[in-house]
DNA sequence: AAACAAAGAATCGTGTTGTGATATAATGTT
DNA sequence: AACATTATATCACAACACGATTCTTTGTTT
């Protein structure tokens, strides 16, 4: 009786995994899609979806309406170095503008361009719209725990 | 008197889209924190993040513990061939195994390996516990929406 | 059955992106 | 003056997604 104890508790456990495995794959599904939508929206308008959270971050993280290299890497949730690469991607492209601060010159400050405020504004409304629109069980966590 | 009516419908309109993109920037930072969650929780056991997403992938959509490459593009919201050249690294790396259908020699079937199998339990464990212990607002609608 | 269309998967070249390691410059601290 | 810290930049590299195209197998039409 001993030796048998374990082996209806391992049935149950290994239940309990395929159901948390099936919620978390419906909990990023849910959101993929979202961001699948998010990054067409960027793409239709000739932008990389990194570049609209770029645009996005430097007019809405910090509510200066214009943000440093670490503020968008904080934002981003990158590295300083791979926010550098992208901000110099989206200067090459009249996206943002980037100027050394007067304060602490170690500081690079990142501004819209008008062309990138354009360009915010019609993706802002693009998502706005959508999220609206979106039926979606979009209480993510309660997909995961019922 | 006709001429002045726009000015503060005008103003109103600009603290609309600042108000907007602050909620829009916060909804994006909340998601990227837990994906960022996920994707150090994945390279910290040598897996990239979109191996992992590939292994929920698998284990958790369809329901059968096993996906074709259509299933897997449907899951992770990318083309075809993005899932491809997933699949062939994965493999390559014993995380998956891919076999051809029997009914359908035009399908692929993609499993899980003992090595795949193990490292997804790993990870789903971590997930699970950082959503519990997490408070902050997971239902992301509400961010945006009052 | 032949011709054609559709579905599923694979291949190729290309640009973006993130990483880790390292470097540079400006500011702070002792 | 020496040292640490902060903020940003540079580099080589692999993963990745994209668009376009191709290949094979299955389905449908005539």
């Amino acid at each position: 009786m001993l030796a048998m104890a374990p082996k209806p508790i391992q049935r149950e456990r290994t239940e309990t995994l395929a159901a948390s495995l099936q919620r978390l794959a419906l909990f990023r599904y849910e959101m993929r899609r979202f961001l699948r939508f998010s990054e067409q929206a960027a793409r239709a308008n000739g932008l990389t979806p990194q570049q609209h959270q770029l645009l996005l971050g430097v007019a809405g993280f910090t509510g200066r309406g214009w943000a440093t290299i670490s503020e968008l890497a904080e934002f981003l949730q990158e590295r300083h170095n791979a926010v550098v690469g992208l901000v110099q991607r989206a200067a090459r492209q009249d996206l943002v503008q980037k100027k050394n601060s007067l304060d602490d010159r170690r500081v690079m400050e990142v501004r819209l361009t008008v062309r990138g405020r354009r360009l915010l504004r019609k993706l802002t409304e693009m998502h706005l719209d959508h999220l609206r629109r979106q039926r979606a069980p979009w209480n993510l966590r309660q997909i995961i725990f019922r």
